[in-house]
DNA sequence: AGATGTGTTCGACAATGTCAAACTGAGTTG
DNA sequence: CAACTCAGTTTGACATTGTCGAACACATCT
């Protein structure tokens, strides 16, 4: 492709630093990291600022992401057809299942969630929409690599990292299982990106065939694991609720 | 300020223009919208969509807001010092009130919402971080002019919209009801933006004596009113609510 | 004071992105 | 079914545009 727009490119990397680990950085850590003259780094800083991308704090003089990202971030989601189609399903998901739900798509190797469900009750809880999950230790994850055998192998040929002893990290194995996971269209994760926490998925499905997303629940094994393995009459739940929102999505009623 | 990086510009506005009204918009759409020639815009599209700011619809070749707008989004939430303190406090007001409740903060003349928490009951709501609310029409949006009079004669000097009978839309009551907030230290509203709902908000104040944000209360006439005036004890929760918010920001301990 | 660390400004240079015109392909129309 | 229209896309010459590195201003340490 001849002709990329250099500027942005820069300027999408800086928010790309700037919404990774340290989400506070000044003018010479960007410029550092990126390899350029401080003076170009500013510039850019100057215009994503003056556009509402990026925040200057006053007193340390270092930059952070701007609020016109939040609203950018929304509306992305307001014209998702993937979430907005499956805002029913997953409602009548969390509640007949009693956990919370969470809708995903796979986004640079990993798994974006898209839409979240609270569980049903009265708990804190924290929304992870816009998070960004790892797509080897969790079930959502486990079901778009299973259909998107490009981006698993790209993943697998970096290391596989770690989260809790039962994170698979062998590239293999992985490939073992997004092989049962294809042929049983499911995944769970039992505890392998936080201890104590398990998650199922089934994948959606567009019109084209193609797996858009995944769709499932996650909570404590007590609740989720009848005899250490997932407990059928949930699982069914949120296959079925996968696959009402594929139809909706129009992929052949089947 | 001379030398804004005119391409980084460009994008922005072709990121706003996706993010209004009409979110998907094909490369003449935005070319007419933005009086350039629809090769410029093209190059511009592009570069956005490899940097996944932008995707493109296969089916009809329009663009729209893509995934990656979605992460920074909420990573700009992570690093948002109003919310990321305000948590618990919005958290205990919402339990205290049983209402739901909103933290917002100014941007470009409307006010934002970085933070929402459910009524808690049981019915279904639906989450408007990110959303932006007209700032006449709102107690939170009061509240925030009448401590930026800057602002709140920029928006005067527009047409003030009208969303329901009861909308200020007039500047001058428009001044004298915010010369009232600032008198009295909050702000309602009474179905000026939706006919049947009612919201009230007071100020956060940050060290440097800024109001930075504002947090409220919003549900309807029944529960909010008494004698078609807000309710005192309700009235009270929501101001010593966002006064424990500015303290913890580090405003004067008052 | 001096030294180092910020973020910021400046102006010359040429690399860079822009523009208009030409291209492609889908969908319509006579 | 050829001619037309409208979409998105590609192209290459041109000069506008953004880049670079050095100098600046202002802190905060030593």
């Amino acid at each position: 492709m001849p002709g990329n727009i250099q500027s942005i490119e820069r300027a999408a990397t800086i928010l790309r630093l700037l919404s990774g680990r340290n989400r506070r950085l000044g003018v010479v850590d960007i410029a550092g990291e990126m390899g350029l003259p401080k003076g170009t780094v500013h510039g850019l800083l100057r215009t994503l600022q003056s556009v509402g991308f990026v925040e200057q704090d006053e007193d340390s003089g270092k930059y952070q992401l701007g609020a016109a990202l939040l609203h950018m971030g929304s509306s992305y989601l307001d014209g998702n057809e993937l979430r907005t189609r499956a805002l029913n399903w997953s409602d009548s998901l969390a509640t007949r299942t009693r956990e919370a739900v969470r809708i995903g798509t796979l986004h640079e190797e990993q798994v974006l969630v898209v839409h979240h469900v609270f569980r049903p009750d009265d708990t804190l809880q924290s929304l992870d929409v816009g998070s960004l999950l790892p797509a080897h230790a969790t079930a959502l994850g486990k079901v778009l690599l299973a259909h998107h055998p490009y981006v698993a192998s790209a993943l697998a040929a970096e290391r596989l990292e770690s989260y809790t002893p039962a994170t698979i990290t062998d590239a293999a194995r992985l490939e073992r299982e997004l092989a049962r996971v294809r042929a049983q269209g499911w995944a769970a994760d039992i505890g392998e990106l936080v201890p104590g926490q398990v998650s199922y998925a089934a994948p959606i499905v567009d019109r084209r065939g193609m797996t858009v997303g995944a769709m499932g629940i996650f909570g404590p094994p007590e609740r989720l694991l009848a005899a250490r393995q997932p407990r059928p009459d949930l699982l069914a739940y949120v296959r079925e609720g996968a696959r009402a929102v594929s139809r909706e999505l129009g992929a052949i009623p089947w």
